[in-house]
DNA sequence: GCCGGGTTGTGACATTTATCACACCACATT
DNA sequence: AATGTGGTGTGATAAATGTCACAACCCGGC
């Protein structure tokens, strides 16, 4: 409860009251490695607060590679987000790579929060624009920087992390092959 | 006006009065061709609605290339967000490439409308996660999708688009270089 | 201890794309 | 008509990256 309190408060400060209120429309979640929180084709219930583990966001092209749109981390919120916000089947997955707490809201929660307490409707826009923002970011990163130039932004966004997964899966991020990325580094 | 009315109701419907309302909100540009509605370092006080006219989203990278966000055509709202929902110096640029109208709302005004019409701030909420998908799309077909299969999307979700800007443009959208965008459109 | 599967690094080669150079064309100005 | 400018196609070449193959390694289960 705690770590919901923080990352909320990093937007709108909230009373104790109010904070057993909003906790109340979460439920927590214990997500062990290698289980999916969202398959593609699934129902997509819950967006997920990641209270600890690692966690990513992929999907898979039509020629069948993975693709990472998202790593989560600790304090990091994520979902299928189309599917989520329209009712509609994932077309992504979320699967644990590190074994941790995920704590879950559906959107009629979200929406309920969002008209019972103003700063929580406040709380929902600010972080949209922020992951919309981060999604622009990323969407530039693509389009105008070289693999390297990608990888060296990704170490430092994703401190340690490279050392935590497997190299396959950063690649898969980056837009590069694993052979490239093995040759990347090595070049450091 | 009308443009604006069926923009919003693709959305939520409303009535004449709250149309005027949420009208009054508004002011009415003209832009002229290479006129700029932002340009890198500007404050953002507006974001826009393209009524006629093309207008394209682009920044600078680090080498001194363009590289373009998004199109913008009748219908389409645009804003270098980051810096409009920040009050922060934009990073983008934004420039008429065909003359036309657009519809200016500051953030002062989004914000009085989404106080004073629940509707208006549902219809914001929308918008923004519209945009949100939108931009992970994006983001996914930049990391998936080869050169030419990023050029027929781009044919078929800017119809009629490729005829009348610059080959050059298009190019910095794809992230490939003018040459390649040419020789991508003779081996069809 | 031994085996098998997955991960990683690395070389050889193919493919894709960028870069550079140049010619041609449309168009506006003088 | 002469001129200049920007857009466009195209060839030659270089650079980046992907693909394939293989060996070394780690690690868990038996």
């Amino acid at each position: 409860m705690e770590k919901l309190r923080s990352n909320i408060e990093e937007v709108t400060p909230v009373s104790d009251g109010e904070m057993a209120f909003i906790h109340s429309f979460f439920s927590l979640k214990k997500v062990r490695r290698y289980q999916y929180l969202v398959q593609e084709g699934d129902d997509v219930p819950y967006e997920y607060l990641a209270l600890s583990g690692i966690y990513r966001v992929y999907y898979l092209a039509d020629d069948g590679k993975e693709h990472i749109v998202k790593f989560a981390e600790e304090n990091c919120w994520m979902s299928d987000y189309k599917a989520f916000f329209k009712h509609d089947r994932a077309s992504m997955f979320i699967e644990c790579m590190e074994a941790g707490e995920v704590l879950c809201l559906t959107l009629y929660g979200r929406e309920q929060l969002s008209a019972e307490l103003h700063k929580m409707e406040h709380f929902f826009k600010v972080r949209l624009t922020n992951e919309y923002v981060a999604l622009e970011e990323r969407v530039k990163q693509l389009l105008s920087n070289t693999a390297r130039q990608r990888y060296e932004a990704f170490l430092k966004s994703h401190p340690g992390l490279l050392q935590r997964i497997p190299k396959k899966v950063v690649a898969a991020y980056l837009g590069v092959c694993r052979e490239t990325l093995s040759r990347l580094y090595l070049s450091c």
